[in-house]
DNA sequence: CGTGTAAGGAATTCTGACACG
DNA sequence: CGTGTAAGGAATTCTGACACG
């Protein structure tokens, strides 16, 4: 696992780096958008991948959007990604049953 | 600056990170060796940079290198890297002055 | 719904020091 | 020299709740 994914950055630090406050970052995980790790002792730990998905949070709730509509569009996306790739996995099965 | 260089990780998650002890990584900035930031509160924060750095520390300690050696041996690794793109320019220089 | 805040407690980190060797 | 540890204090984080709207 890349750096990048590696859950080593607590709230404090991540609400610098987004410029959210640790309440609004805690309540997005409350709401499903985000999902840091522990340590033992349950302090949050996320990744500078969880960094970006907040900055693009923050933006969707600058515009209004509403954290459950955040989620389905997530969900959105990540069906619609799961599709093309399904598709393109059966175009390639396709070309290489013709060869042969 | 990439992520690997931003300083966001607290002593503990390096401790896990590295097997080090806090102490030892501590033990290691006094003897100048590494260079973490601090929060406003005096919290360290090292980097990804700062953990592969400390593996590489504690590889040397276990073949018996004492800290002040391996000071020495980066800051020589350092001179030489400087060396060799002082002379890299220089012969570009060179080749640019031969054509003109 | 989304966020601020005060509250009390627990986990984390800090420094300076003593110890061993 | 390098590291463990106990000590006391400070910074950080946690949860559940009340408030506003």
């Amino acid at each position: 696992m890349s750096y990048k994914e590696k859950k080593v950055i607590t709230i404090g630090v991540v609400s610098e780096l987004t410029g959210l406050s640790e309440r609004q970052i805690r309540y997005y995980e409350e709401r499903k958008l985000i999902f840091p790790e522990r340590t033992k002792g349950g302090t949050r730990k996320y990744s500078f991948t969880d960094v970006e998905r907040l900055v693009d949070i923050s933006n969707k709730m600058e515009d209004g959007m509403q954290t459950f509509e955040i989620r389905k569009m997530e969900q959105k996306q990540l069906r619609q990604t799961e599709l093309r790739e399904k598709m393109l996995r059966g175009q390639l099965n396709a070309a290489f049953n013709i060869r042969k």
